[in-house]
DNA sequence: GCAAAAGTGTTCTACTTACACCCATGA
DNA sequence: TCATGGGTGTAAGTAGAACACTTTTGC
């Protein structure tokens, strides 16, 4: 018995090991999404999520910074794994499973050059083109995950800039949840947590009369977590 | 620029690829998770998760079932992936990355003898020892995702039989959150969700006069999700 | 008759929701 | 002066939290 289990576990066989990046982005008030054509076969040209093999001296989430910064030019950006797939079958030709982690990122900082040498490109997520291979799951499953972990943590100030308005901020959570809030209650609600800094600044790009700017507190929002508080935003 | 990019993308380096299964019961009013001693080096006899290399034609999911059935004898019990453990020094000697798992399974059901016969043994989750590699942090994790699902999963009527009582599964949330519930309020609560079905029968075990069984309407349960509804327990 | 767990309702509080108008500014 | 988006307060409704006693039954 023992015996028999023990060589069961013992089948060792070495596959490979890819990252696919889901790189969010959020611009003109959409959520947007960074695609690429392949480059390699197969398949190539088919638009796909931004991935690689991981290599054998370098740890998983290491793997997907370095994509990101290839594609982007960004360094530590928020990154988070969602989930590893590992259908037997999902890449056809050899095993592979990949690992999916998704990274949130200040679209106006990132190297438009750069994105644009390896032919990817910003797509709305209400407005994606067929994706190869199972990166159409990945994506529907993020989006999951997103809508979940939005609520409680405060993700979406990782999208915008340093300094945002509370008009920017609420437009991204309804793009996030793909309804409209009431104003009022929006604002009155982040305020209350405390972890929104006035700035003295406004930004006067969306409007005549501008709006004020705020920083995130990453403290205080430290604080309000580690005292239990169940944040929910929307 | 994009050749360079494209040689990096093309390494491949295939590595091993286990699974670990994260194994939680409930009894007796504790919350509970099945350990092994390891049985091959290194480390052997050292107190481990129960895992097992993925083999090249198996699925991940398929891998965690095939450990899960041959620890408990159980199939078809309820287990979600956790996260992937990949750091590149995790396991001393070679490459493996791990995808955790975690099964919650109805502890009477289990096949006792075969959990023996593989020197496993059920630990309360507050007396855990000490544990291989990365295996305690998995841990860690494992019970924050259960504690952050409970909430809006009904994942809590796995572990208990099909027909329990409210005061075995409001112990149960109590094991999760470790903290005590009021039982009028919990009562309500559970009950206005509507997926609790009261069956005509009583459970002595517990106190003379008995309480009354109830069934998981999975049903219902599936209407209330579908409806956009923010089941929350605790 | 008593010990031990099951079962039950009400009040208070806090949060969420709904809702409409004035303000500041540049053109 | 007017068009545009920024900013504000209040009232009603709802859900959560706190709280203590009665019921049933085997011994």
């Amino acid at each position: 018995m023992a015996s028999a289990r023990t060589d069961l576990y013992q089948i060792k066989e070495k596959m490979y090991v890819a990252t696919d990046c889901i790189i969010f982005g959020f611009d003109s008030g959409k959520l947007k999404l960074l695609l690429f054509r392949r480059r390699v076969e197969p398949l190539r040209g088919e638009w796909s999520l931004i991935g690689s093999f991981v290599r054998l001296d370098e740890d998983i989430d290491v793997a997907g910074h370095r994509v990101l910064k290839e594609i982007t030019g960004l360094d530590k950006v928020f990154m988070q794994q969602l989930k590893t797939y590992g259908k037997k079958d999902r890449d056809p030709g050899y095993r592979c499973i990949s690992v999916a982690q998704y990274a949130l990122i200040r679209i106006e900082e990132h190297d438009e050059q750069l994105v644009e040498e390896h032919g990817a490109h910003w797509f709305e997520i209400d407005d994606l083109p067929e994706l190869i291979l199972d990166h159409r799951q990945m994506v529907d499953d993020v989006l999951a995950q997103i809508r979940q972990n939005a609520r409680y943590r405060p993700i979406g100030f990782e999208l915008l800039p340093e300094k945002f308005t509370i008009p920017q901020l609420q437009l991204l959570y309804e793009a996030i949840y793909q309804k409209k809030l009431d104003s009022r209650n929006f604002r009155k609600k982040v305020l209350s947590l405390n972890v929104l800094e006035k700035l003295d600044e406004k930004d006067r790009s969306g409007s005549k009369r501008g709006a004020f700017l705020y920083k995130f507190n990453y403290k205080n929002y430290q604080q309000l977590m580690d005292s239990g508080y169940n944040f929910e935003i929307v």
